[in-house]
DNA sequence: GTTGAAAAGTGCTGCGA
DNA sequence: TCGCAGCACTTTTCAAC
C-alpha cells in the first residue's frame, strides 16, 4: 500500500487540503472543493494519493480527557540502568495504558514519557506500581502539567 | 451547546463507541452498530449526546510529520524570570508555529513545550531567534527526541 | 491532472414500540 | 429510550477533456 518515496513534494493544493482537514476531519470534500475552487473528484484523488504515500496516517476522534475523568497529565523523565535496555523498556511501557507517548532521547534522560491519569492517587499507583518496578529502569523524574495552554498540530 | 455537567457517567456502550472512533474516526456508524449489536440510530444518538456534553472535541486528520519534511521533535523546559509572566509567555509562544504543545507545570521548569521542526538548522533558528529572545524567558533546556516509540490516546 | 455526473454508501430525522 | 425506514447528503467511480 505505502509507496517508498521518503519525501514527496506536496504542491500548494495538497498542503491546503491537509491544513483544512488537520483542524477538522469531518469537513466534506465538496465543501473543501468549493473553497479551493476545484472539483470534488480532485480532492478525492489527492487524498487517495497522500494516503498511499503514507503522508496521512488516519483520523482520530478527539475527546476531552477531563470530561471522562482523566484530569492529570504528567511527563516522566526516565533513567535506564543501561542504554541497551531500551527496546525492552519500550515493550514494558507499552503495556502501561496510561503512557500515551514515549520518546528515546538525548539529554539527561534516556527516555521521556507522557502519561495521562484520572487523579493523583491513580498517578501515584502508575508511578509506584506500574513503572518504577520495571526491569532496567533506574529512576524517574516527574513533571506534572497544571494546564495545557497550547495543543495543536504542525502548520505546513 | 455544551451542557454544564462537569462529569457525566458514560455507560459501557458510550465507552466502546468512543474507543473505536478514537482509533479511526472514519469508521461508519453502521459498522460500529453491527459490532456492538445495536442500531445505527442509537450510535447517532449517543454521539450527539456526547458532543453536546463536550466530551467529544472534534476530529483530526493525522499526518506523518516526517513524510512532509518535519523530522525533529524536541521538548523544551522553560525557565521564566517571574512566574507572573506566564500568560504573556503563552501568548508569545502561540505565535511560534513550531510549538505544538505548551504546559504550565510543577517541578524545575516553569513551562514545558513540545516543538516540531524540519531539521537541525530549523530547530536552531526556532530556539535562538524565536524563543530565547522572548520577554520573560530566562533560559531553556532542550531534549531532542530521536525516536517516538509510542503515540496513542488514552484507553477508557 | 481535472472535470462533472451517476452510482453506492452513509448520516440524519421522525414515527412507532 | 431504542429501533426501523425513508430522505438528504457525501464519497467514490469513471468516461471524457
Amino acid at each position: 500500500m505505502e509507496k517508498n518515496y521518503s519525501n514527496y513534494d506536496l504542491d500548494n493544493l495538497d498542503v491546503q487540503i491537509l491544513s483544512i482537514l488537520m483542524e477538522d476531519a469531518s469537513i466534506p470534500y465538496t465543501e473543501i472543493a468549493k473553497k479551493l475552487i476545484v472539483s470534488g473528484g480532485t480532492i478525492h484523488v489527492r487524498m487517495k494519493k497522500m494516503e498511499e504515500l503514507g503522508i496521512i496516517r488516519g483520523s482520530n476522534l478527539i475527546i476531552n480527557p477531563q470530561k471522562v475523568g482523566f484530569d492529570i497529565t504528567a511527563f516522566l523523565g526516565i533513567y535506564l540502568e543501561k542504554g541497551s535496555q531500551y527496546s525492552d523498556a519500550v515493550e514494558q511501557l507499552r503495556q502501561v495504558k496510561e503512557v500515551v507517548e514515549l520518546h528515546y532521547c538525548t539529554g539527561q534522560y534516556s527516555m521521556f514519557a507522557k502519561i495521562i491519569c484520572k487523579d493523583t492517587s491513580h498517578l501515584r499507583k502508575v508511578l509506584n506500581e506500574d513503572i518504577q518496578g520495571l526491569k532496567g529502569i533506574q529512576r524517574t523524574e516527574t513533571i506534572i502539567s497544571l494546564e495545557e495552554s497550547i495543543k495543536r498540530q504542525i502548520t505546513l
